[in-house]
DNA sequence: CTCTTGACTGAGG
DNA sequence: GCCTCAGCCAAGA
């Protein structure tokens, strides 16, 4: 049993934990490192299943820079105190510059 | 096996 | 620029 879904799981976190301090990237940019584009949203399930690990969520938005994800963390504003405790503006669950913030891993990579 | 839901994205109006 | 519709893939009931 070794699908490549399961690796892609694996993936998604990897990507996540390479998230630079103070960025934040979006789903589809690492569907698109994956090779899955058309896997964004599986990215964010993935995500729903990172609970508990060294993933921070909290720096993966939509494509709007919007934190569509903070519902799935406790409280209701954790989201975005954890991004302004890294220096990400952050207002109304929007990020604010988010092209400036906005990490690609694809660039990363390098 | 079929249907529904979902932390998404792109295209069209 | 905002709203709506459709496509996509995977997991759960």
């Amino acid at each position: 049993m070794k699908p490549e879904t399961l690796n892609f799981f694996e993936r998604v976190y990897e990507v996540a934990r390479q998230i630079p301090y103070g960025r934040v990237t979006s789903y589809g940019a690492i569907a698109l490192y994956l090779g899955a584009e058309r896997g964004a949203r599986m990215v964010g399930y993935a995500m729903n299943n990172a609970h508990g690990k060294d993933v921070p969520a909290h720096r993966v938005v939509n494509r709007k820079g919007l934190l569509t994800g903070k519902h799935h963390f406790e409280g209701t504003n954790l989201m975005q105190q954890l991004l302004e405790s890294e220096g990400v503006e952050v207002v109304e669950n929007q990020i604010q510059n988010f092209e400036s913030v906005f990490w690609n891993p694809s660039d990363a990579l390098f």
